[in-house]
DNA sequence: TATCCACAGGAAATCAGGGTGT
DNA sequence: ACACCCTGATTTCCTGTGGATA
């Protein structure tokens, strides 16, 4: 929920429905633009959908297709080409329907959980809890119901986002037992599907994981700008009333995410928000104008959302490096003076505790994976090895996020010790000095 | 050339909170 | 009530390290 609209001196909602409602409708399905949809036909993924097809079409006679990955970036249609080629199967099954399940990794993420999910899929209600019960009896409850309910037929299971699981023991345990889970059954069969948005994901897999499930895999490339084209077009035809997009506003959507690694996801963002965006502001139809429009309200929107959905501990992570960054004097900020600050802070707020540095420098790196900061690994020779930490995204914008989150308002104008002091770890001159 | 700084980051252990079946 | 389980966040313990400095 964004509520960037309602901070007017007095918003009047009767009338904001009103005029809504008299507004131009340029939306005919908006679902149509939304990630889950899975479309009747799937633009220029006939070669993708021919090895999935070929790899799990002996299932029609009755054998059980081996094990398989796919890899490709976030927006090049693996989930959707995998759920296609499932509902095609499904129609040419003539026996027995194969089962199909999806476990979504970045929501179900771990070991007890997926087995939990793939109980609780097949008999179709909650009867394995949340938590409680030793994994390797859910294991054996899992293997009987497999043999009891999918009798004589297969089960699929498709493991998306695969590569979240897999930097933990555990995770490898799991895909492991997965893997083997024929061994352990009589009257059932089922074939694992791992999609990975990181190729280089197998390096932290178990070797023997790898030899069931690595050899063979399927690679989606992203879309290029003509491609991402079509795609667009067709689904606009579903999703808006006509006239409202013109070829123009196709292009740049699909030329902005091809700068990306050929995202259709994006470009499908880009064109719904656009449309929302044309709509909110009465227009009848789509301008260039609200597609780039668009792609900076999706910037911000993501930015804003990620910061808000941290732990309060990485917020004040976060807090720290914006705090020192303030001050107008030039510095080098090192990890060092984060996890100084960091403890000011938690030592603020009443009930939050502070942090160890190992804890510290991990938040660090997913502030920069995330983008959010820049981490640079620096040896600076005597003066030892540091990150050094750059703030990537503009100070007032992450004002703006942090004055809403309660705990954090009142720090932003706090001078930690470190500045008031003018305590500084690598001064300037030495950092520049030394490269 | 040995030393030493200021951390990085892997692995395993711990803790609290939520749960189980008996 | 009890022993035991899973999870996520964190701590503890640890080894490794690039290069300026003594």
């Amino acid at each position: 929920m964004t509520n960037k609209d309602d901070n007017y001196e007095s918003f009047n909602i009767d009338d904001f429905y009103k005029k809504y409602l008299n507004g131009p409708q340029l939306f005919k399905k908006r679902e149509a633009l939304e990630p889950s949809f899975v479309p009747h036909e799937l633009p220029h993924r006939d070669k993708e959908i021919e090895q999935i097809a070929s790899r799990t079409a002996c299932a029609l006679r009755g054998d059980v297709p081996s094990h398989f990955l796919i890899y490709g970036k976030t927006g090049t249609g693996k989930t959707a080409t995998v759920r296609f080629v499932s509902e095609k199967l499904a129609q040419y099954s003539e026996k027995i329907k194969p089962w199909w399940i999806y476990i979504n990794c970045s929501i179900v993420s771990t070991p007890y959980r997926i087995l939990a999910h793939i109980y609780n899929t097949i008999v179709g209600s909650e009867q394995i809890p949340p938590t409680g019960l030793p994994k390797d009896v859910i294991f054996k409850k899992l293997l009987g119901l497999l043999d009891y309910k999918i009798k004589n037929s297969l089960c699929f299971l498709v493991l998306d986002e695969i590569d979240l699981i897999t930097d933990t023991k555990q995770g490898n345990e799991i895909l492991y037992d997965l893997t083997r889970l024929n061994e352990n059954l009589d009257n059932c069969r089922t074939c694992l599907i791992g999609i990975s948005n990181k190729l280089k994901f197998k390096e932290n897999l178990d070797p023997r994981v790898v030899s069931s499930l690595g050899n063979e895999h399927i690679t989606f490339s992203g879309y290029n700008a003509k491609e991402l084209g079509d795609i667009l077009e067709s689904r606009a035809k579903i999703a808006f009333q006509e006239g409202v997009i013109n070829e123009g506003v196709i292009r740049l959507c699909a030329a902005l995410a091809a700068e990306e690694h050929g995202d259709a996801r994006k470009a499908l963002q880009l064109l719904r928000k656009a449309g929302e965006i044309a709509e909110r502001s009465h227009n009848k139809y789509v301008s260039n104008e609200h597609v780039r429009k668009a792609q900076e309200e999706l910037e911000r929107d993501h930015i804003i959302d990620y910061i808000k959905g941290m732990p309060l501990q990485a917020q004040l992570v976060l807090t720290s490096i914006y705090l020192i960054s303030k001050f107008p004097k030039e510095r080098i900020i090192v990890s060092g003076d984060i996890y100084e600050v960091h403890k000011e802070l938690a030592n603020l707020i009443p009930g939050v505790s502070t942090l160890t540095r190992r804890r510290i420098s991990d938040y660090i790196n997913e502030l920069h994976s995330a983008e959010i900061i820049t981490a640079e690994k620096k040896s600076l020779g005597y003066y030892g090895r540091t990150k050094v930490i750059k703030l990537n995204i503009d100070k007032k914008l992450l004002e703006t996020i942090f004055m809403e989150v309660n705990k954090i308002k009142d720090l932003l104008n706090y001078k930690p010790i470190l500045i008031q002091k003018n305590k500084v770890r690598i001064s300037d001159s030495t950092f520049r000095r030394l490269g």
